[in-house]
DNA sequence: GTCTATAATTGGATAGAC
DNA sequence: GTCTATCCAATTATAGAC
């Protein structure tokens, strides 16, 4: 296989780190150690640090919102869709070593200690994992698949924060399958 | 009012930074302007950091199961008992500059930095948690206010992942009052 | 684009005087 | 119990050779 660029290396390496420890646990020396270049060459692609957390969140959400419209504009029900959904964080804390989470639950926690254009993208992130968890649940409950009372924006927040919370508690105790549990049941309650 | 012992203003000072800014993010020179010492003073209370955020983590888990059992053991109906248990999370999110969460998320998202005994710990309260949330529901369901499906024991922990999320993004938007929503979104559903 | 070398600062921690 | 002084390692970042 091909040598991927060093500036996706870095990013890559950037990433799992801050979805194993957090952005203010993760150093240059870290990624220059997981990468096999030196501090300084990191600074050349990257040169402050807060511009390599920007680089890494904004790429995280354009490929998750990618998984996600997938998903959303299947033909899948809304039951389906969301099972799916609740399935990527479910994949993300199966991933290798199963500590990852989500890097917009570890910024959350991080938030006081972000720049500003990176508190703003988590803000966002969130603002958009609503926006379309609210459209799924409408469409679930015109199609009498979902008989919630409420309004679906707030039953779209309440979903999306236990995923989020659930990842950091399902990492502490009981892995992805604990997630499985927590999403299922939230569906339950939906469906009834 | 009587001065406080230093030890005291220590972990006061300690946990606040915890709350905000996440015990990586936390130092003792930021400990030491808080409270008004010097570094060396804050060693000779807590040797090591770790020994800092070992014993301001058992004193928050114990003042926070205490105040749980007060309502638990209350006369009030299962849904009150709930709302006033996640009452106790809007208050952290209302308190000071409204930028505080519960120790337990930050360190939940810090985890893979956390000493082992520290890392016990924080899982150890997600257990406590679930388990008394746990009676509450099923007292609930037994008493015929609630009418979820699934297990208490599951629901419990769903309920619990969504105010440490909630707390998370709330904090990052809407502020104890979208919490405040995400609760009672949770509550309609169980008691349909 | 990567390296060596180094600066400048901060972090956790210790020794010993008061 | 608190202070000054100091140590050592780590961290972010820059300069300049190759």
């Amino acid at each position: 296989m091909a040598r991927k660029d060093t500036k996706t290396a870095i990013m890559d390496a950037a990433q799992e780190l801050i979805q194993r420890r957090g952005a203010n646990a993760m150093s240059y020396q870290d990624v220059s150690e997981a990468v096999g270049i030196r501090k300084a060459s990191i600074h050349h692609h990257f040169p402050t640090k807060d511009d390599l957390i920007e680089a890494v969140i904004e790429r995280y959400a354009e490929y998750a919102f990618g998984l996600m419209d997938g998903i959303f504009a299947s033909k899948l029900d809304p039951a389906a869709k969301l099972r799916h959904y609740a399935g990527l964080f479910e994949a993300t804390l199966s991933d290798g070593k199963r500590d990852k989470v989500c890097p917009f639950a570890m910024l959350g926690a991080e938030l006081a200690t972000l720049n500003s254009p990176a508190a703003a993208r988590v803000r966002r992130f969130y603002e958009e994992n609503d926006a379309r968890l609210a459209r799924v649940l409408e469409e679930g409950r015109e199609k009498g698949q979902f008989r919630f009372k409420g309004d679906p924006k707030r039953v779209a927040a309440m979903f999306f924060a236990l995923l989020e919370g659930g990842m950091l508690i399902a990492r502490a105790e009981g892995g992805p399958k604990r997630l499985h549990a927590l999403a299922e049941q939230a569906l339950k309650l939906l469906q009834r």
